[in-house]
DNA sequence: AGATCCACTTGACATTTGTCAAGTCTTGGA
DNA sequence: TCCAAGACTTGACAAATGTCAAGTGGATCT
């Protein structure tokens, strides 16, 4: 059996929210039904500000960033892979257009739940909310992590505080233009602080 | 009646809970019995990192900060006052230590409902696991934007932005060191910037 | 009221980081 | 396979921001 095959079998979404909070087997069976798989290709935008992003994804395998254009900059808020969910936060749980861009850093194996059926489980599904709100917890706190992370004063200390919570086999497949941006700094000073580790600071 | 007779009276988190949710009436009679009010004096620390804070605060009048200490540097991540609500999430909601300290940056005069008449909430009435749900969602819309501000690449830009999105009333209320900090900059770069705001970027 | 503390400002200077340009290497497409 | 595009690196330099120090004024405490 190859790799790929594997990817795709499971319901990665199931096994996850399940983590969160057992399942009751009602849910567990609606939910196998409404669960679609998906493989984007590397580069493709998988949508766009003001467009409304209607799915909760989880990354079986890839790599997908959110970003906005601001006076146009280019600015990387986030990097999800395997086994992460993502999602248009404005666009999913608000039903309003999204905010961010989202892209694929790599050709990416999703699997996804829509926005009528995720809302259909928490209308129908008490757990649900329940898991809902705990995954808007864990949201939060990674948010919250991020806003710390780039008011920390100076280049090689961000680097080194998002290294430190961060696995070296998913960094090492951030392209370092996109990890520049999420570190808030030019891709020149990325790559100098790289060359030069043991230098300061 | 004075103005602070007003902020002795009402029930501002009923309220504030109210409108994301009309709340039953059982519901609303069970808060009333449980919301407390406290005033904290300026610079009080409401709860340091690696203590449980156990309460789910609405700032009546008043204002607070949250922050890290990063190697000897203190950070600030977010500002809140009159009308916000606050809470050291990873207590409140995961029932863990804060990761963060809280101060309070005015005196400050607070409504607050404890953790376990909360998830006593949570448990018994439904509609509250929909609110904390939908607060979580704005709570995580609010950090998510806290995360892209400092990524923009210069001083007198991070400024404008979070000048576009405040209240000027509030605005001038911050401390400037700690306004500064939050924007990810010395109090020097501020103070400059705010003296000379007509020069480029 | 007087004294003390500290926030804020300002200047001079140091350091970090950004900018621009050139060169190399990899990747993807024709 | 070859070409073109673009990611990454490196150097030289420019600009932004941080650091340090001093001075002012306002707030707070006794």
């Amino acid at each position: 059996m190859s790799p790929l095959s594997k990817i795709h079998q499971n319901l990665f979404i199931l096994i996850y929210l399940n983590s969160i909070v057992p399942l009751s087997s009602e849910l567990k069976s609606f939910l196998s039904n409404k669960i679609k798989r998906k493989v984007y290709a590397k580069n493709h935008i998988i949508n766009r500000e003001g467009e409304i992003c209607n799915n909760l994804h989880v990354i079986k395998k890839g790599m997908v960033r959110g970003y906005y254009i601001s006076d146009s900059t280019d600015i990387t808020t986030w990097i999800s892979s395997d086994g992460d969910i993502f999602t248009s936060i404005t666009g999913f749980f608000k039903n309003e257009p999204a905010k961010e861009n989202i892209q694929c850093l790599e050709d990416t194996y999703c699997e996804y739940l829509e926005y009528q059926d995720f809302h259909y489980c928490l209308k129908n599904f008490p757990e649900m909310r329940e898991i809902n709100r705990i995954m808007m917890v864990e949201y939060y706190i990674h948010a919250e992590n991020r806003a710390f992370m780039t008011r920390i004063p100076n280049a090689k200390s961000r680097l080194s505080y998002f290294l430190k919570n961060a696995d070296p086999k998913v960094v090492e497949r951030i392209p370092k233009k996109f990890l520049a941006s999420f570190l808030a700094m030019r891709p020149e000073t990325l790559s100098r602080i790289l060359t030069y580790p043991f230098l300061p600071k």
